[in-house]
RNA sequence: GAGGUGGUAGCUCAAUGGUAGAGCAUUGCCCUUUUAAGGCAAGGGUUCUGGGUUCGAGUCCCAGCCGCCUCACCA
């Protein structure tokens, strides 16, 4: 019998004893007066006099984290709301009933305290209990309490356990339960309708990615997950409703890293008669606010960083090439040279030879690529992880853009912004192609892309071709990662950090502790 | 997908190829203002899994599983 089981059976035990005193071992509601933040916030000024003059009384409860005892008397913290209060009982001030109780909860037990509230010889804040409640039995034990609970891939499996341990966790989750608040509540403000549009889709589209694939049995029908909502929150601008986001999960059958979870959360909002310089100062606005109203300031620390949301810094995607090429790779290329499209090839051929020198991924080329995917390939592998700052990327080649409308005096290049900070990709957003003989030509030319053996190109979509036929205002729409945008409001280095239950390969039989044979024991791990 | 790195008690971590340890947690006893409470005592290990080298493997080699990091793809 290994150590959890151990104690399992003991605190088993423990209940069956709870019982025979006439406790509920698991009783339906504890009705309490204050929470541990509200007590530790209003009473932080008293003095160890005023409270005992005033001898207020609480009713509080929470999950035991720490516990003291002391013979006949014994001190324990509370933690509860992501506050922590200290108790203090001793004997003669509970019944014989009630003290047996105490010597018999665990660390990890829930409780609930009836009592005044009085400061210690050390002067902290403590509840002085004259009653004692059962709440919940932990069966199981909690991880150490000083070091709280490394193992990575434990807390990311065992989510429950990193929040009940690790303060700071939780943090985080609040953090984001207030970006996405804060985004709700500015777009609300500015006349925005939130809507709901489908995650399983038959054809799939508004982005390049490789699908999750499911089927339906009923209609017999293959189905995508969703890679965005964007054709659909279009079709709902050609439909009147003129202002429109989703907050939702997009689902992308790619990579993992740090940055990237196979289901990830985006904002997406279109608005009717913008284009994408409304949105660029919008965004920044928006991006300004969000800041602010979630950390309290607009200059975030992020690592060794500070970011200015304040500001954001607008950088052509031509100019951040010259910018930031190598400068062992010279020359660096004129503007007139990125500008002109014809020199794509050799700018490539350039930048891979310096990448080769210099030990650095180059750039793959299959053949046959469009020079806009080329130029946009060459701005992520130049200028990309430069891009500490929050900054504004904006005008990109329409090979590479096949939902977004024209430049009107440069055809090769579409009305497209990315936001990047932190070196990644935070948003992106364009002026929306709303004529149908355009998108047509776009899709056909994207079939011929998926023909030359590009995965992620995307499909054809007859109905959404039919939807702007019936007429789409001139429209802007943008989507913005909200999980990295929280990576970069809790100061969090990797995307899991920021997703409760990040994907990770499931535990088989044979890893870990050996998969837990079906036996009557302990339900470990 | 490639490379690197890690997996030891419930947790956090030690351990030149030579008896597998500490702190916390657990169990028992003592203790009426402690706070990483303290004191005394005790229990607790398939060193991720499977092979191999060796008189001897937690340690070296090979394979596998899982995680993390970097790169590639991507947002």
């Amino acid at each position: 019998m290994n150590l959890d089981e151990e104690i399992y059976q003991q605190r088993q035990e423990k209940l069956r004893q709870l019982e025979a005193l006439g406790y509920q071992s698991y009783p339906h509601s504890f009705a309490f007066s204050h929470t541990l933040e509200q007590i530790q916030q209003q009473f932080a000024a008293r003095t160890a006099e005023q409270l005992e003059a005033e001898r207020l009384a609480v009713r509080a409860a929470g999950r035991i984290v720490a516990l003291r005892g002391h013979g006949k008397t014994g001190f324990a913290h509370l933690l509860q709301g992501g506050a922590r209060l200290q108790i203090y009982v001793r004997q003669d001030a509970l019944d014989e009933r009630q003290f047996s109780l105490w010597k018999l909860l665990d660390l990890g037990d829930f409780i609930g305290v009836r009592g005044y509230l009085f400061r210690t010889r050390t002067g902290e804040l403590t509840i002085h209990v004259e009653e004692l409640f059962f709440l919940a039995k932990d069966l199981l034990p909690l991880p150490e309490k000083w070091h709280g609970l490394q193992d990575v891939e434990r807390r990311y499996r065992m989510r429950y356990l990193d929040l009940a341990v690790n303060a700071g966790v939780r943090d985080v989750f609040v953090t984001r339960s207030r970006l996405v608040q804060s985004m709700r509540q500015a777009l609300n403000q500015r006349g925005y309708l939130e809507v709901e549009t489908p995650m399983m889709q038959s054809i799939y589209g508004g982005a390049a990615a490789r699908p999750f694939i499911t089927h339906h049995h009923a209609l017999d029908l293959q189905l995508y997950l969703r890679i965005a909502p964007e054709l659909y929150l279009k079709r709902l601008i050609v439909g009147g409703l003129e202002r429109v986001y989703e907050i939702n999960r997009n689902f992308r059958n790619e990579g993992i890293s740090t940055h990237h979870n196979p289901e990830f959360t985006m904002l997406e909002f279109y608005e009717a008669y913008s284009d994408y310089r409304v949105l660029m100062d919008f965004s920044e606005e928006l991006l300004a606010r969000v800041a602010r109203e979630v950390t309290g300031s607009e200059q975030v620390t992020y690592g060794e960083h500070v970011l200015d949301f304040s500001k954001l810094r607008r950088l052509s995607l031509r100019d951040a090439i010259c910018e930031f090429w190598p400068a062992e790779a010279a020359p660096a290329p004129s503007g007139e040279e990125v500008r002109r499209h014809a020199a794509e090839p050799d700018l490539v051929a350039r930048y891979n030879q310096w990448a080769e020198r210099a030990g650095r991924a180059p750039i793959a080329v299959r053949g046959g690529e469009e020079e806009g995917v080329l130029l946009t390939a060459l701005f992520e592998a130049v200028a990309e992880q430069h891009l500490i700052q929050p900054t504004i990327i904006y005008d990109f080649p329409v090979a590479v853009s096949p939902l977004a409308k024209n430049k009107g005096d440069e055809p090769a290049w579409v009305e497209r912004f990315e936001i990047y900070a932190a070196g990644m990709e935070l948003a992106n957003g364009y002026s929306e192609l709303n004529d149908p003989e355009e998108q047509r030509r776009r899709f056909e030319q994207q079939l011929r892309a998926r023909e030359r053996g590009d995965a992620e190109a995307h499909q054809m979509d007859e109905d959404y071709v039919r939807a702007l036929s019936y007429g789409m205002p001139p429209t802007a729409g943008e989507g913005i990662g909200i999980d990295r945008l929280c990576m970069l409001l809790s100061n969090s280095a990797s995307i899991r950090d920021v997703i409760l239950f990040p994907l990770l390969r499931p535990q088989t039989a044979g890893s870990e502790d050996g998969g837990s044979e079906e036996s009557n024991s302990a339900p470990i791990r």
